[in-house]
DNA sequence: GCCAACGTTGGC
DNA sequence: GCCAACGTTGGC
């Protein structure tokens, strides 16, 4: 299995929003971008994934878990563009904040930190780990 | 609101 | 295939 991150501006798609979606999950439409498009091609269902919220909270917030393999992005005619399905697990107890892990060593090669424009990345096991238990789980 | 980084587009 | 122009993202 493998771990991922999702970014979202909270005022377009929120983590209550996703919660609210509950087990049906949401379509993660939009995506634009060949990188985080080809990192959703890679993904396999049941993978996780840290839900983390862009410009305004700037925190990871919650855990989604992949429910539905890529498929064609309904929102574009585009072929290009894909999109998963996921769905929330659960909240983290404690946000993780962009801060929190700019200052934490073992987070320094996150690709949050070294590319920080890409909107859905790969997260190490030892990473996911590290995040997981700053955030309270 | 600003601006740096960077991805995409399109002319040549 | 190169590269300038342009648009977008996202931290601050």
């Amino acid at each position: 299995m493998a771990y991922w991150l999702f970014k979202s501006e909270p005022d377009v798609w929120s983590w209550e929003q996703q919660v609210a979606r509950g087990a049906e999950g949401e379509p993660w439409t939009g995506v634009r971008n060949y990188q985080a498009r080809n990192h959703m091609r890679a993904m396999a269902v049941g993978d996780l994934g840290f839900f983390y919220h862009s410009n305004i909270g700037k925190a990871v917030v919650g855990i989604v878990e992949v429910i539905a393999p890529v498929r064609p992005d309904p929102t574009t005619d585009d072929p290009r563009w894909d999109c998963v399905t996921v769905r929330a697990l659960r909240p983290l107890p404690r946000p993780v904040s962009l801060g929190q892990i700019k200052a934490d060593p073992r987070l320094a090669q996150m690709l949050l930190v070294t590319h920080s424009r890409l909107s859905v990345q790969p997260v190490t096991a030892g990473e996911w780990a590290v995040v997981c238990a700053l955030g309270g789980l």
